[in-house]
DNA sequence: ACAATAAATTAACCCAGGTTAACGACAACA
DNA sequence: TGTTGTCGTTAACCTGGGTTAATTTATTGT
């Protein structure tokens, strides 16, 4: 079980697997229930085994900006919370009724320091996490919100698909006034777009 | 030399440290120079001996918006030219003069291969870039362009002292017209704040 | 010291996203 | 069946950043 979870890192057996399914503490969650909240001390794991699970950073203001979704079969952590006496800095909660598996670092650190392989799983876990903070960070800096919801939906339908549009807004970071326009305006372009394509000139204006 | 450059990683000595300064290759940058472009295979880590190196991101419409610093004693690298084939998706510019060392990241691979220790300290260094990239995400998510300039120059203050506001307003994600209106409010709403503070009230308007 | 180039500032105009509020669609629930 | 509440949509207005261009202020080079 441990094991199928970490099929995202590792194929093969790994020795001591048997100290995950004993340290591991399965919770389930309705949707919209809270994981954990900012400001906690939450040097956690987590798998997720079925459902959707939302990262996101509350503001001074009342506003909510997510930061990632985490379906099935994924793990994740706040890496700030990893730290000796760290606090997390955003929040999680349930997009739908799903179930994690909760592992706390302390045991991974454990079993890397006394097998290389889990050493080199835990180094590999880090650099898939960078990597995909990297690729966030490009579409924040380098596209505006209506390319980065064209991409959104085109490069992660399926998850899109699950998602309330207030959702998607949030991770697009736009209010979900302006993500009713840019749908608008994505709409009309494709309109355009198909009489360009289908007639070879455009017919709006 | 190798070691001095760990230190941020790790204070003991490690083992097979010499492979490192075989495997090092100097290079010395005059500003402006570049060290690797966008689209590039570049399987490589870079240490910073002295002077700062930019990380940026060039759009298609000719924009450029700087993903990072790094200064004297960090190390940097493009986490998608790392993977086996992969390209970085980001160019990287002296700011001053500048000297690198540039180590293939194979040899630490290898290293890290066959020594548990060598792999702590690369796991170590994933997670210290994750941390990096999660801060930053979190500003672009919550924060507006004028917190971003403010929080900007007063965490990093020796840093931002060195830059052209034209790289700053590149960081913070505006043009350099807008960084000059939002460095303009913001020296206002300084002598505003001075003056609730002295008087007790505000004498503008 | 002076010319040439780059960087920073300011003004004017445009536009996309934020904000508030109103309305219709839909689901949950008594 | 009606009620309540949430979600998505639209309209109206406001604001702050983008854009262009002109001007002033550093920097650089000779």
């Amino acid at each position: 079980m441990a094991k199928r979870v970490l099929g995202e890192l590792c194929s093969e057996a790994l020795p001591d697997e048997h100290r995950l399914d004993t340290a591991v503490h399965i919770k389930h969650l309705q949707a919209g229930d809270c994981l954990f909240s900012a400001e906690e001390q939450h040097p956690n794991v987590y798998f997720i085994r079925n459902g959707m699970i939302k990262m996101v950073y509350e503001t001074m203001d009342g506003n909510a900006w997510i930061k990632a979704f985490s379906e099935e079969g994924k793990f994740f952590a706040s890496l700030m919370a990893l730290e000796p006496g760290g606090k997390t800095s955003f929040s999680t909660y349930a997009v739908c009724d799903t179930t994690v598996e909760q592992l706390p670092y302390k045991v991974l650190i454990e079993l890397a320091n006394s097998h290389p392989v889990w050493q080199k799983v835990l180094r590999r876990a880090f650099e898939i996490y960078g990597f995909k903070k990297e690729t966030r960070e490009k579409e924040l800096l380098t596209l505006s919100p209506e390319e980065r919801y064209v991409r959104f939906i085109k490069d992660r339908e399926e998850l899109a698909g699950r998602l309330t549009d207030r959702d998607i807004a949030s991770y697009i970071r736009v209010t979900p006034v302006a993500l009713c326009r840019i749908k608008r305006r994505v709409r009309d372009m494709g309109t355009l777009i198909y009489c360009i394509d289908d007639r070879g000139e455009n017919h709006e204006n």
